[in-house]
DNA sequence: GCAAAAATACCTGTATTCAGGTATATTAAT
DNA sequence: ATTAATATACCTGAATACAGGTATTTTTGC
């Protein structure tokens, strides 16, 4: 049912970590931390993974050359790169060697799921650099200079899934206040369809 | 800016794993992971944290005791207990000692951030036993039983953040049938509030 | 003090969604 | 072969949201 999964990262907190956070996900299942890449090769032998996530910078033997060696594995697992700096030059020299992702360690937990899970179902997923935002920096310090405290209020309303009654209701309003202070927050921010405001009020945090 | 957090947790990996988490949100600082309970109080006393996460399960000094002399801090952190088995006569004996949080170790990262910040804004979360999800699993495949294939694509459609009357022009349909879909869709997954169906069509992986 | 920004409120018309139906052809299951 | 499930389509009315206005009061910055 899970997917089996191993890990290969000299760096044993991120290891621990990407650890935990994947086993939270729900969908994996850790079979082996490998900390030291020079056993790698001969345990996936073993283990049959069916994922295995490896670190970029790893001394002894890295990524690179641990790659080299896992894809003359019998056992075909899916290979995923996970890097500090997610440089271009980097991919490039993975290229010949087909493996299924590329991720960067700056990428936020959630995302590394996603990307996993399309991974699993045979999509690639190469992130180069972080990926660009949308729209504007989705963090509440950059958003608080676009909206006023007001507008911020009546998101926090609606994140609890109020509709606009509702959210005028809550905070003594009229209804066609909130509406105004909808339409300015709409205005403000550019939304191109009513997925992607509840997107971004889902994604956004709002606390002080 | 951030918080500053303490962490207190003998089980090095969670704590290790928490912390990562928690510094990946952006939000917070981790300035002590503690794994001996008994030196929790002598530091806090010295760092000062906005915020402190507690284990329950500790030896020598379990979580109860712990947040017994953590409340006699001069300068008051924000408390929250963090539990293997979210019981609810564990909660019951810390009400007295006024802790702003209890949540359970099973919780995903991505709602312990939701739960904290929630807290940190002055909300108090006690999660009892783990939450029900939402309604259902919310993966793909125990989806794919609740959803017919059509209404799954129908959804893809919808995630691309088109309304009824494109998802009709692309799958060749009547607005009418994309609607009844819709409607179907809805009654099986029972969602509370347009911000509820939209955050888990951001949420959900639908591919193969 | 004055101008700008913010917050409030109202109106209209339209678009979209939702919930309640009905109905039929096709497909899958027993 | 005959149910049951699925996919299709249509209708209506209500609820909600959106986009375009206008307008008044309050707050804030200089």
């Amino acid at each position: 049912m899970k997917t089996k999964v191993v890990l290969v990262d000299d760096h044993s907190l991120f290891n621990d970590g990407l650890s935990l956070i994947l086993k939270e996900s729900g969908y994996y299942e850790i079979i082996a931390q490998i900390y030291d890449s020079r056993n790698a090769y001969s345990q996936c032998n073993v283990l049959l993974p069916e994922l295995i996530l490896v670190d970029y910078n790893m001394p002894f033997l890295d990524g690179l050359a641990l790659v080299k060696q896992l894809r003359t594995l019998v056992h075909q697992s899916k290979i995923v790169v996970i890097s500090m700096y997610a440089d271009k030059r980097e991919i490039e020299a993975f290229k010949e060697y087909e493996i299924d992702g590329y991720l960067s360690k700056t990428t936020p937990s959630t995302k590394i799921i996603e990307a996993l899970q399309k991974i699993m179902s045979g999509e690639k997923v190469f992130q180069i650099k972080q990926e660009p935002k949308s729209n504007f920096d989705k963090d509440f310090f950059s958003l608080k200079k676009l909206l006023t405290k007001r507008e911020v209020e009546i998101l926090k309303s609606l994140k609890k899934g109020y509709t606009s009654e509702q959210v005028a209701q809550e905070l003594c309003l009229s209804y066609y206040t909130v509406e105004t202070h909808r339409k300015n927050i709409n205005q403000k921010l550019k939304f191109n369809s009513k997925k992607d405001f509840y997107e971004f009020l889902d994604t956004i945090e709002l606390e002080k």
